[in-house]
RNA sequence: GUGGGUGUAGCUCAGUUGGUUAGAGCGCCAGGUUGUGGCCCUGGAGGUCGCGGGUUCGAUUCCCGUCAUUCACCCCA
């Protein structure tokens, strides 16, 4: 496999030519839903102050504990680069004091995200994220239009056999009084549970619900549940949500386990698990974070958001026999022989390219036969030819490759003939 | 961070109970057709058998180490 000195870094990967058509076909898809919804571009810096991921991921989260790309830059400043975007959104939105503009805020980002973990099918170490995110606002019927969203992407992508998630992990108000609920029924079973679990349940208490060994489900089953310790608001505020969803005819599971792996969220939290793309099968997940802008020093300001991954969402594509797609070929290709034959054929590509037809060159100097194969791999609708006798007659041989006819075209017509 | 799998041609992989010139299919290049692709036929290029060490008369094959890669756990997109 490697020939030359250097190969790329772990975890990281090229995204090839033969692969840029899947994620065109993703981006055209993202383009169309931002402006439907109308959302609008914002583009961040791909590193950041250290400590704003720190807070604003949290401390005790996977991503800040083991995952980050931090380092030193030549001021000695602590620099990372970014592993999720809802921290330097809000950064952004505090600093360029966005409050000022109509609320919510609607905004998406697309780029890299870094993450240093271990790669394997569906993670890597660079991987690319459409972010979206709406702020200002707490109204569920925002929440409702964010997950819209997400179901308009993957509708528009033409997925199937996808899953929603969705859960209510409550707020300052009423999450206290859970974690309490929950750690006093695991205290005492403590000697029961997985190794994992007896660490979670010092560093975050909400993951115990989600550990899948076999010991621990029994316990899973009748513990408590965030559902039963919701106050009044988070209890409105998902029932509306479900209402919405169910009107829109939507479909979802609520998942009581579920509670996502970042400290900020709130209320609303939803992944999307998608298929055939190995054991890391979530390609969106997303949530409300009420309470990020005051840990960022800013003013109150609630918001809500999810982050979809570009990467897995071609990998689901390209598993799905009904979505895949092949690159784009030309529409003409010229073969040619003898340097007054080239010449002319330079002249006609720049018109048909200025008439927006796609067209192609044979270059060098090779028999027809070694050009039409070039042709052919290219899978060009049309091969030109020019050899002596086009040339003299000023006209073109004009071959269907698909249906290996040919015809002799004036030049003059060309471009009316390949465009019609 | 933990555990398993795999490293032989550009790709997918055979192979050698350790023996001298290492194979196939696909791909690539050329010819069969000095103006024509896809099919077919013929030929050609291309390999430090991941790297280092050990055992041996001899290692691609056995042993150790190492690196890379891959899948999974943790967690997530």
């Amino acid at each position: 496999m490697a020939k030359g000195l250097f190969q790329s870094p772990k975890g990281v990967r090229d995204i090839l030519p033969e692969d840029q058509v899947y994620w065109r076909r993703v981006e055209d898809a993202i383009r169309k839903i931002v402006d439907l919804y109308g959302y609008e571009r914002l583009d961040l810096p791909v590193f950041e102050d250290t400590g704003l991921f720190r807070r604003g991921v949290g401390e005790a989260t996977d991503i800040v504990e083991k995952e980050m790309y931090t380092f030193k830059d030549k001021g000695d400043k602590s620099i990372t680069l970014r592993p999720e975007f809802t921290a330097g959104v809000m950064r952004s939105f505090i600093q360029n004091s966005m409050d000022q503009l109509p609320k919510p805020t609607k905004l998406y980002n697309i780029g890299q995200v870094f993450r240093y973990e271990r790669p394997q099918a569906g993670r890597f170490r660079q991987f690319y994220q459409f972010n979206v995110e709406a702020l200002g606002e707490v109204d569920p019927a925002l929440d409702f239009e964010i997950m819209s969203m997400a179901y308009h992407l993957y509708d528009e992508l033409g997925f199937e056999n996808l899953s929603f998630q969705i859960n209510s992990i409550g707020c300052p108000h009423c999450r206290p009084g859970f974690h309490e609920q929950l750690t006093s029924y695991y205290k005492q079973r403590f000697n029961d549970i997985c190794t994992d679990c007896q660490t979670r349940l010092d560093k975050n208490p909400l993951r115990l619900l989600d550990c899948k060994r076999e010991q621990c489900q029994p316990i899973i089953e009748v513990a408590p549940s965030m559902a039963d310790c919701l106050c009044d608001e988070c209890r409105d505020h998902f029932k509306t949500l479900r209402r919405y969803l169910d009107d829109a005819g939507r479909l979802y599971t609520v998942n009581h386990r579920m509670v996502r792996g970042l400290d900020y969220y709130t209320k609303t939290v939803f992944e999307v698990w998608a298929q055939g793309i190995g054991a890391q099968n979530a390609v969106c997940g997303g949530g409300r974070y009420d309470g990020l802008s005051e840990i960022l020093g800013g003013k109150p300001m609630p918001g809500i958001g999810f982050a979809a991954g570009i990467d897995r969402i071609v990998m689901s594509l390209q598993a799905q026999d009904h979505l895949k797609l092949s690159r784009p070929a030309p529409q003409a290709f010229f073969v040619t022989q003898g340097a007054g034959a080239k010449e002319q054929a330079v002249r006609l590509i720049i018109e048909l390219r200025n008439a927006g037809i796609s067209a192609m060159l044979a270059f060098g100097d090779r028999s027809f036969k070694a050009q039409f194969k070039e042709a052919d791999k290219r899978r060009t609708r049309f091969t030109i030819v020019i050899g002596e006798g086009e040339l003299e007659g000023q006209y073109v041989t004009v071959k269907n490759m698909s249906e290996s006819s040919q015809e002799n075209v004036p030049w003059s017509e060309l471009v009316e003939y390949i465009g019609k």
